[in-house]
DNA sequence: AACATATGTTCGTTATACGGAATATCAGAA
DNA sequence: TTCTGATATTCCGTATAACGAACATATGTT
């Protein structure tokens, strides 16, 4: 399989509307190497669907170009089903944090992963949940069922407990989720879009 | 520069956010490497941002995983309010249905009551709780976490216990829930759009 | 225990994306 | 024409993304 069918057939077309960009923003190639730091033998063959570039080539290259990069895919049919449908126990995926301590059971459904996601979250002693900056504009809302949890987000640092609801901005910077009580904690987290 | 050096600071960290997809699809790395094309290798490291893929393996990946992509970059542009806002047990707003056995408390903040709201909700035995419809396209979300709790909405009946969730559409006509168990039931609900 | 099954990780090799330099290509001016 | 100067493309060595297979790590079964 050579370079061209598989930038062709198996991923976008993103060379068009890359030329189209720099050409809006004024940049020659040589202009566009030097913002972005990437090669302008690349970029040349990056416009023309010669290559297939990688996520950080192209990530740079729309940063030079102060141009989205999700503005680069078109994609999205949705179907929205009737009745009711019923997700079990087991069927939920749950995510573990590195020490093992803290597990994610997400609840929300696929169909809304871009707005809005939810999960149930539970902690053992010590548990830590190391997070790093979601989308802009995201909130993420913590509301504690058991136990006590402590959040660290936008360089400020609170302690809730039962009934008691966390809510902070997570675009800047990671937060991070730590259980120091003696005890388990539970909580419920809505994060936004 | 090293391969992690570049992922993690001249590339969006996709590793965490593909990981969660591929949980919430239920695939694992063999299935998914299967249907996406992508080797399994390569799927393990990209989830670990040990690498930097090219967009023709992402693109696959996420059309594997009916992830839509532009989901996978979100990076700031936006600058949002700082700090943790804290909101206290008896400062959360409750509301009880009409035979007082069933009551919501409000976690949802205002700013998004648009969009999606949620709620922890709790009935005691023979607990009923009526809805009228919400707008169109609107969607509710509900999971036990105790007791048993029996929902119908669009003409369908079912019945979930602890860690099982329940998805129905709102927008067309009236749905009930009851608790026609023998203990209380606690649940959490989310609506959307 | 030993075994089986399913999952995620590491290893060795090949293909290729990348950067830099050389090479076109095309203006306008003397 | 011949010179620039500015543009885009091709060549080539190197770093690395990708693949397949071997390895590791659970988790359950007899």
């Amino acid at each position: 399989m050579t370079a061209q069918e598989t930038s062709e057939t198996l991923s976008p077309r993103i060379g068009a509307s890359l030329l189209e960009a720099r050409k809006r923003a004024g940049f020659s190639l040589d202009e566009l190497a030097r913002q972005s730091g990437v090669s302008k033998s690349i970029l040349s063959q990056i416009e023309r669907d010669r290559t297939n570039p990688t996520l950080a080539t192209v990530w740079r290259i729309c940063a030079a170009l102060e141009h989205p990069p999700e503005a680069l895919f078109r994609a999205g049919v949705v179907e929205k089903p009737a009745g009711i449908v019923a997700v079990s126990a087991n069927a939920t995926p749950e995510v573990r944090s590195e020490d093992g301590l803290c597990c994610l059971r997400i609840l929300g459904a696929i169909e809304t992963v871009e707005s809005v996601q939810w999960y149930e979250f539970a902690a053992e002693p010590g548990g830590l949940l190391d997070s790093a900056a979601h989308g802009a504009g995201s909130m993420e809302h913590l509301t504690v069922t058991e136990g006590r949890l402590t959040v660290t987000a936008n360089g400020e640092t609170r302690t809730a407990g039962p009934g008691e609801t966390l809510r902070y901005a997570t675009a800047e910077g990671g937060h991070r989720i730590v259980n120091d009580g003696e005890t388990p904690a539970r909580a419920l987290m809505v994060c936004t879009l």
